[in-house]
DNA sequence: CATGAATGAGGTTTCATTCAT
DNA sequence: TATGAATGAAACCTCATTCAT
């Protein structure tokens, strides 16, 4: 008779925590590339076990079901480490809003670049997880929004920026990162990374700086 | 010797051309609330058919395939009015490229924001459509972009704009549109449509408005 | 309301028992190179319509079901004309057995040549037909084996042949001249229709010529 | 990326070639019985699997298609043990040519009536193979009238027959050997098999006997 | 713990037949 | 009489998940 027990809201069959968390970590860097390449639905528990080289039933000892592969991956790409806004908040002691936001786009659209098939796959699948994880991991995506806010505001609070809503600005600089790579098959023949970034960082500037 | 009729690259069983583009659009019409409600995937022909109130085999009469509806949604969705591009070359007569392109705007959002679902479905479906497909599809989509850029390049022939990279910019307005539908989750807590388009227009203006 | 008849057993929703054979004897003639190209299964009803140049619609007016059709096939292919037995005897009157059996198996093997795919068709369809459809093709095809055995009877009789089980003989002499069109494959690779003829009279009468 | 395997050109899921081999074997075994009684097309995948007491998920995980399964039980029928012609040729270098022949069609003509439905089930089902197994399943089916050819050419050698087409000559030995299952409806009311035997045997050998 | 064979419900599509026009 | 659109049962095949080994 097989034991039940979970983490993090998902069924296993394993009771040594670290072990579950290792094999998942395994599952979840491999299957993202075999998901991504093929497609969440078009991809059969089978072909992913080969393409991942685990067995199907070893898959099932660590993971309830095959949407919560689906969950795990999406979250690792909308997670940005803890200490993220700590760094932001850091970085504005000892810096102008601006610079700190000029940076802050170039990593994150460098990031996004760097994460293109995933962010365009985040985009695509995530309304294929039941509500209750749409939600955690919609939660975790506008905390990219938020983190971005906090760096409007102290511009705003030192009369660097001028803006009537902080949070939809926010919102427009973190979208048009991930625009680099929902749209990557438009924008990818009219300009480069580099210029992307940079007109991006121009047209937001243009209309937040407190001349 | 087994004939194939085709209407559109779709096989049909009928060769009365106006019944097939009747049923089609009726199929389109009512399918498109069916799979932007429960999902293409998730929605299967048994219930499709149930839902738009036709029989199965009726379905199979005037298109070849589950994803040809598909196609024949997203299709329609993308496909702008053939005299879309007329009209806002007629407007750039009499009007200045600053007036038309804040109409464009608005227009272009309101539209959005009627055909929220749809205009969200196509970002997450278009993926399961063959090769082929996929890129009909977002050949249509870019024209919306072209036509956009119409205006810029106007503006910036008599002097209103100063824009680096005017397929760029156009592409902002689009995709900024888009996200109305999109990220609704998100921007429906943090602004209306009014406010949205107002303060994206004025994003763009800031930017390229030659002073 | 239709009303419904019959002709020949087989259900017809017109009352006019001419055009009802006509119509019928169309059918035949043209379903049968379909079926026979294509297979009985593997043709539908509607193909088999568009390739007989005739509505699904009107074939069920003169033919009950699909295998009505199959069964008047296979019917017309393995009934001979009715006077063909009387023919047979007639010459018995004026000429040896031995030159009526060459002459029989001559023409017989020479109508296989000319049904090729039909006789071929028979082997492989008869079985699709229900039980009693078979049993009536069956015995007609019976006939062919007794009409054979009248002459080598006759033969007996006048001591030209000297035969143990004549019907079994007069089943080789027929049934050989179907191998002709079933094992046509292996056959054609090996010898000529004029050559097939001559060994299997030889064949045949080696064996049963009195000497 | 899809790895598919396969085992004789057939698809199957398993990679355990014995077991694929093991399994098979049941499949062909009781497929026979249910297909021969029931018509391959009558049959259904879901009534096979219910009488050969197999899931239909089993069945798909060693062969591919409903038409593998066809093509494997008639590969079955028409092959012969590979020892065969060895054997014969073993005999011919101690009895005579006529005794081999003799013994040949005794020992195949038995062996028709031992199989009696899948040699009928055979000429009536291999055209529902695609072109490519159907020449696998007649090249195999030719096999048997080249071993029987070798008799008649040794007994030409040594003057024991007079042959002048022995490939014909073999051809007519093994489809007179067939059509006792072909056409049984027809041979059982005339006589046994032993007759059969007898009778086909002095047939052939009353035009081959070098006297 | 690891494996992969087994399951059977459910997916998409076809097709013989009917019937309103 | 002639048509062909409409029907829906039933076909083949897939696949997430389980569980004996």
């Amino acid at each position: 008779m097989r034991r039940i027990r979970k983490k993090d809201g998902i069924r296993t069959y394993s009771s040594d925590t670290d072990l579950v968390e290792t094999r998942r970590k395994e599952i979840i860097a491999r299957a993202t590339r075999v998901f991504v390449k093929q497609g969440y639905h078009e991809t059969n528990m089978r072909d992913l076990a080969a393409s991942i080289d685990m067995s199907v039933g070893s898959i099932y000892h660590y993971v309830g079901a095959k949407q919560d592969i689906l969950y795990l991956i999406i979250n690792v790409a909308v997670t940005r480490q803890s200490d993220w806004i700590d760094r932001i908040k850091a970085n504005l002691e000892t810096r102008s809003a601006t610079e700190v936001l000029k940076d802050f786009m170039r990593s994150y659209y460098t990031n996004v670049e760097e994460e293109l098939d995933v962010t365009l796959f985040t985009y695509q699948e995530t309304k294929n997880l039941d509500r209750k994880s749409q939600k955690t991991i919609l939660d975790a995506a506008a905390l990219d929004v938020e983190a971005c806010a906090i760096i409007l505001r102290r511009g705003m609070e030192n009369s660097e920026f001028k803006i009537a809503n902080p949070l939809l600005m926010a919102h427009d600089i973190i979208v048009l990162g991930h625009m680099w790579a929902i749209r990557h098959w438009y924008l990818a023949n009219i300009c480069t990374l580099e210029e992307y970034i940079r007109e991006q960082t121009d047209l937001i500037l243009a209309r937040i700086s407190n001349k």
